[in-house]
DNA sequence: CCGGCACGTGCGACATTGTCGCACGCCTCC
DNA sequence: GGAGGCGTGCGACAATGTCGCACGTGCCGG
């Protein structure tokens, strides 16, 4: 690759090895990599050393190829901030409350919480509080079922810090627990029906990057009667605003 | 941090700066970043300038703060190997092929094709060629389309590099191929009905880490009549089967 | 069973490269 | 309106990364 003055050449190699790492779904050999670069061998088996000595990319000790490390997990989620998220998710909030007719929040994960990042009130109803800031619980509410769904590290805390009881509806058996997250899972979308605060429902669908990684979910709660039907379940008109909404913001993230 | 003989430096430091970006949800100043790392500004900046470059790290306009940035966000995705994953998938597959009746395959991305890592003959049939390592097309096979749904810069990249018509079923337009892959994420599982061999259908399920990246497909194929209805619909027993068996994998590989 | 090849790895010398000191301009807070 | 702090850019030095070469090993073919 060509080389930019006043870039550090050896940063942008190692930016290189990575991407070419992640592109393939196979293990790379050092002269592979070496010469898809264009690089000595010697050279890329230094930084493939380095890289493997911080965490990034990892060896397998039997054929001796590269693959990407773990340590390279941790570092994906943080890349989406809260804020960056509340930004690109306002005007299709906006949309998503009109034409449900409910109100509409966006959360992410933060400390066995639902971390409110933004609210929109009901269209037709000014008598409401301002969420922002409000942390919610995770297993009771819907946008805590879509966050936990696509983070197992999150449910096992969640799991370990309590399943707390807030109505009589709520799910408080880890297994049950699990269950509904298979459900949310498989369907791609979380609903709560009277499990955080009686006579209210949600419905959740995840937000993802263009990679596929949840780093976020967006919901509209509302009365149990017009959420869902007399069987207690979603209304699907509903379930597909949801989901468009929460499509649309990740087609915007995704950039 | 210390320095280890045989590592390169520039590397070491950029790691400890991502890493340092990630730990908190906060932005952070090229003076804390340097203060933190015991470097000089310059040399903070240097780096930092350098990750921008290659997409590691963002710069906010207005507080000149820096954040993480998106091309960390895609990486995660190939901490799984292709051999690790048909690995985990080896006895699900032959459950799945012995509760469908049909020939399984488990697939990865690659290089806009579908690589095929895993095949299980049909239970039934033992006149069958083994698929394995064999490339199959994104846009007219099930598991292609899953593949295709889950990941934005794969589509570009297939339609970028044109929807060959295989029969006339054949979805060729990339309007129709977008209304499909929408289609196929939002229900979780995808379908393809002779769009590919005359007379042979599939249906596919994506396979996923613990953080909801996907990490390649499983699906069945067989003939249109055993897979689908009269009206061309997928059969519900099939899907399930198909879902159950790509969750399962999921839960072995997140494990 | 043995020879040859190709690969991963390590070392050392060179000079290219990253590093660091310094200074400029801008913004913010006294 | 001044002063301090911050981000940024430049340039010289030498520390640093790079590259050529060679060793050992594992694999394949004869």
């Amino acid at each position: 690759m060509s080389h930019v003055p006043g870039m550090i050449q050896s940063i942008e190699r190692s930016s290189a090895v990575l991407r070419l790492l992640a592109a393939g779904p196979d293990r790379l050999r050092v002269k592979e990599i070496a010469d898809a670069l264009g690089l000595p061998k010697s050279t890329a088996h230094s930084i493939l050393r380095t890289l493997e000595h911080v965490g990034f990319v990892e060896q397998d000790p039997r054929t001796a190829r590269y693959r990407l490390g773990r340590g390279l997990l941790d570092l994906g989620s943080a890349g989406m901030d809260a804020n960056e998220l509340r930004g690109r998710a306002l005007n299709w909030a906006d949309a998503l409350a009109a034409r449900s007719g409910e109100e509409v929040r966006l959360g992410v994960l933060d400390d066995n919480r639902v971390l409110v990042v933004h609210h929109v009130f009901r269209p037709d109803d000014s008598a409401q509080s301002l969420d922002t800031g409000v942390r919610l619980p995770l297993h009771a509410t819907a946008l805590g079922k879509v966050l936990l769904a696509y983070s197992a590290p999150a449910e096992e805390s969640a799991v370990a810090a309590g399943l707390d009881p807030y109505t009589r509806r709520t799910l408080i058996d880890r297994r049950e627990l699990a269950d509904a997250l298979t459900e949310t899972r498989t369907r791609g979308w979380g609903l709560s029906v009277e499990e955080w605060r009686p006579g209210v429902a949600g419905i959740a669908a995840p937000v993802r990057t263009s990679g596929g990684l949840v780093v976020g979910a967006v919901g509209i709660a509302g009365p149990v009667e017009r959420l869902t039907d007399t069987r207690r379940q979603a209304r699907p008109a509903l379930v597909e605003h949801v989901v468009a909404a929460a499509r649309s913001i990740s087609r915007d993230v995704a950039g």
